[in-house]
DNA sequence: GGCGTTTGCCTAAAGGTTTTAGGGAGGTGC
DNA sequence: GCACCTCCCTAAAACCTTTAGGCAAACGCC
């Protein structure tokens, strides 16, 4: 009986492809154990349970985005590296949907902060440094990168844009635009004090 | 043996309160059956798969937020429109985070159209008649605020915001400072041209 | 090279979810 | 009072998750 080199590093990254390839709702236990050829019981002696699979698979998609993120970044700076930055994360999602959608897994504290997501809001704060923006505007306007970031693509990768009529590229474009324009001229606090009627 | 006057609305919506308590993943057929104290088989009569029952709890919550976000815009515009508007996603999710996540459930495009995804662009739109804006920088401006929303919401309730710094609530609030200031000062198409790099 | 130990994949089995097929009883309409 | 339809049921098959225990291949040591 040959082994299969099996490991929870290989089902990871066995588990990303399958997400690719099939969507992320359809990585379990038993699928991937089909693609291994191996029975189902055996990738219990590599992993926990199915939540873990998951949690590999996510931890490996934030790792690949942080390393295409530093990739792009060297050597840019202003608008160049907010475009970068923008387009690794827009062009990683397209490419490897599953993976990406795999990145969105909740993930537990002490998870999270051994992540590469620790890497993301570096990276996100080095863009910044192009802008004049002191703390704590400083990460104000990372947490609005962030959240137009991944509420962009996760919008456009579920065909919310896809039925009205300018190109989502073109809007991208146009977006980046705006979030550079935005950067440079950043409000002072409170222009005029609407904003707060939460309880 | 008494009828429990089951049918796909009454379903969807004691989907949408299972939800809310444990969680979207946690919505099965199975665990709806035990919470309508009935057997698995007589949801289908009414579910044609478990599929269904999930995007009824989808349309039920876009449904409802259309609503909040209906009544809220009443009487507003400019800015206090925006930031009525931000709040009600806001609030929404926080009160109702399994029908929120359910939200993101990703429909068919016949679905979606039918849906009351279609009042939330025209409600987003109506915003926009406080600030000078034409097409097509009008429909890139829609983008831009369901993404800041989608997102930053999505990342506040996964926690990615509560291990740093400033009150969300704070961010919130700038980040909408920061959207009106940005609506009322739209950059002018391509202001340096450095954002094309996809392929 | 033999020998014990560890490792890796196996069989077996229990429990939960999804889905289909078909049946019986309760309420409705004539 | 009878037929009918609706609603919920039992039964059963298929699949996924997870645990327990076994056997044989690989590894380390002498």
């Amino acid at each position: 009986m040959v082994r299969a080199g099996l490991s929870a590093e290989v089902l990871a990254r066995g588990g990303a492809e399958l997400a690719d390839e099939e969507g992320f709702e359809a990585v379990t236990v038993s699928a991937l154990a089909r693609r291994f050829d191996v029975k189902v019981a055996s990738l219990y002696s590599h992993l926990r349970n199915s939540q873990e699979l998951k949690v590999r698979i996510a931890l490996l998609a934030l790792e690949e985005m942080a390393d295409r993120v530093s990739a792009a970044l060297a050597g840019r700076a202003g608008k160049d590296a907010l475009a970068a930055f923008a387009n690794v994360y827009r062009d990683y999602a397209r490419e490897h949907p599953g993976r990406f959608a795999a990145a969105q897994t909740p993930l537990d504290p002490e998870t999270a902060a051994a992540s590469a997501g620790v890497r993301h809001s570096q990276m996100t704060r080095a863009i910044l440094r192009g802008y004049a923006l002191e703390e704590p505007d400083q990460t104000h306007a990372i947490r609005l990168l962030g959240s137009v970031f991944q509420g962009y693509v996760t919008l456009e990768l579920s065909g919310s844009f896809s039925h009205s009529a300018p190109d989502p590229q073109v809007s991208w474009e146009r977006v980046i635009d705006a979030l550079d324009s935005l950067l440079r001229n950043w409000p002072a606090q409170a222009s005029e004090g609407v904003a707060d009627e939460l309880p």
